[in-house]
DNA sequence: CGGTTGACCAAGT
DNA sequence: GACTTGGCCAACC
């Protein structure tokens, strides 16, 4: 039925994302084949797939932490568990970057 | 259905 | 480098 295509279209990218990896919104809205970035974020911050879907991998275009529904310092610390550095609060996409194929 | 908001982005000033 | 504007899409009121 699809409804929420979308928000199922982005929640299903974002867990293809490997554990140490990090994508953005426009990476997600582009492979959806929209632009929807805001859409994106939105439907990270209504989350329904909380602790499935691991919105913390989401970052900005470059590389910012942007917001986070439990807090820029909690998604901060959880890349970092994943082996993501993190440079003022900004992350190497040339490297952390994961492209969906 | 129209207007506002939002974890955005790019370009212009 | 900071602020503003225009554009995009979905969800909420």
């Amino acid at each position: 039925m699809k409804k929420d295509s979308f928000n199922e279209n982005c929640y299903a990218l974002l867990r293809k994302v490997p554990r140490g990896k990090v994508t953005t919104y426009k990476a997600i809205a582009n492979a959806l084949g929209s632009k929807a970035y805001r859409a994106v974020g939105n439907a990270m911050n209504k989350n329904p797939y909380a602790p499935q879907v691991p919105c913390h991998r989401v970052l900005a275009s470059d590389g910012s932490l942007h917001g986070f529904a439990h807090g820029l310092a909690r998604k901060e610390e959880m890349l970092k568990a994943e082996g993501i550095k993190i440079n003022n609060q900004k992350v190497d996409l040339s490297i952390f970057e994961y492209k969906f194929r």
